[in-house]
DNA sequence: CGATCAATTGAGTGTGTTCAATGTCAGTGG
DNA sequence: CCACTGACATTGAACACACTCAATTGATCG
């Protein structure tokens, strides 16, 4: 797994020509030129703790960010004061959109575990792209991705019962790179709490561990503290395409 | 009610700048000279009847569309081949956004009234932006609006009974001005079936006719046929702040 | 007027929730 | 090293709410 190395922590700018951040990030969608003007906007941001705040929505809305190394929460307020879990973010994962157009930001986001990014300042970017119009093709298409994202949770979430809203969001980090696999095995590493997965999954923590349980049970997955294994991932892909 | 007249149907070219089509639409952030290149670009599209398709799901990805006059909802099939009703769109809203990126739209898009739009070819609008930012800039806050609103309905159908999210969604269509006020009496036409409501809520048509029942029964709402009318107004407003 | 589709009503079922108790793990300080 | 703490995870029993299936009424249109 390509990482941008130690030169994170010597340098101001961030050098988006040489970032291992890639097919979510900026980089593979903007020609050389584009790209180092963007570069010469944004900078280097870290380390965050495990539990410390990105931003919180109090702080008004300037930047973008990307992740360079680590992984985010972004959570909301819901009206009866509790947390709500909108999305996990991951390496080369873009965040702050849901933000574009608003004064403050729309969620706080709070690093899962040590984590580097690389802020990239609103303002800036967008008086890039008028001068370089390929960005501003570029962050229309990520937004419309970004839509097509949320219109998917959405549906998942609505009609699917916990051990299939389960099973997708497993998936789902699986096609974010962030499960290993070993001897056949496949391991996903949740850098997050159980109750943060069933937040942001609409259920209660204690269903999530029920239908965890159920699911290891069957033999599909086997659930040990924050690791998840997959004995067979076939018969989890079937049990999903029905 | 300003309605752009009659016009529409004599010219192909869509005079924005005469058009009554205002809050929502990118008219009221656009300078003259933008708009007016924006202008030029766009055709009128019209009349489609009642239950027609403006686009459909194989079509390729062409236009966004500004709806002049008339509603619209926009559905997508669900794994198990039924439909769910993603979004229902009405005077000055923009469709399309969720596409932006993909090579064919994400859903089926249907008049639910006789129906009238303004078509902006998206790659014109491209081209216009590269030399008009601010259209960029205004397409990229739409697009930001756009993903607030799906995760706003995220929340409000994932944890709210059937009671509360009709009420919510009831009061979303009255922030659109759809309701009509008259005699302290507030009245909502419906332009869609209880059918389209119910998927759009991710509920059977079944319990949102019981959920209308029950609040009849509690005199929150008169519910006949396509029109639901609000006797107290206060009340519903109360019942959704707490 | 009959056909068709939408809306309603009823009875019974199921899945996730609620509330409460117990269990596990990591960190802290004696 | 171990006891204590606090957050997170698990388990159980009773319940609530929306779902399913089926039947009836109502509206619209040919």
């Amino acid at each position: 797994m390509p990482h941008a190395p130690n030169l994170r922590l010597v340098r101001e700018h961030l050098d988006c020509t040489r970032c291992g951040t890639c097919p979510c990030c900026l980089k593979s969608w903007l020609d050389p030129d584009t790209l180092r003007a963007v570069a010469e906007t944004s900078l280097i941001r870290g380390p965050f703790a495990a539990g410390s705040a990105i931003y919180r929505m109090e702080d008004p809305f300037r930047s973008l960010f990307v992740i360079e190394q680590g992984a985010i929460k972004t959570e909301s307020p819901l009206d009866d004061g509790n947390l709500h879990v909108s999305g996990f973010y991951f390496h080369g994962d873009l965040i702050g959109l849901d933000s574009i157009g608003e004064h403050c930001y729309n969620h706080d986001a709070i690093a899962l575990e040590q984590t580097w990014l690389c802020e990239l300042p609103f303002e800036k970017l967008e008086s890039v792209g008028d001068t370089h119009p390929q960005l501003h093709h570029t962050l229309t298409r990520q937004l419309g991705q970004r839509i097509r994202n949320s219109d998917a949770v959405l549906l998942r979430d609505r009609y699917q019962g916990a051990e299939k809203r389960l099973l997708l969001f497993f998936r789902s980090l699986c096609e974010r790179n962030l499960a290993v696999v070993e001897r056949g095995r496949c391991r996903l590493a949740l850098p997050m709490s159980k109750t943060d997965i069933a937040s942001h999954l609409g259920l209660r923590p204690e269903s999530v561990s029920r239908a965890l349980g159920r699911l290891q049970q069957r033999g599909l997955i086997r659930n040990h503290m924050k690791t998840i294994e997959f004995p067979n991932i076939d018969r989890v892909l079937a049990e999903l395409s029905k």
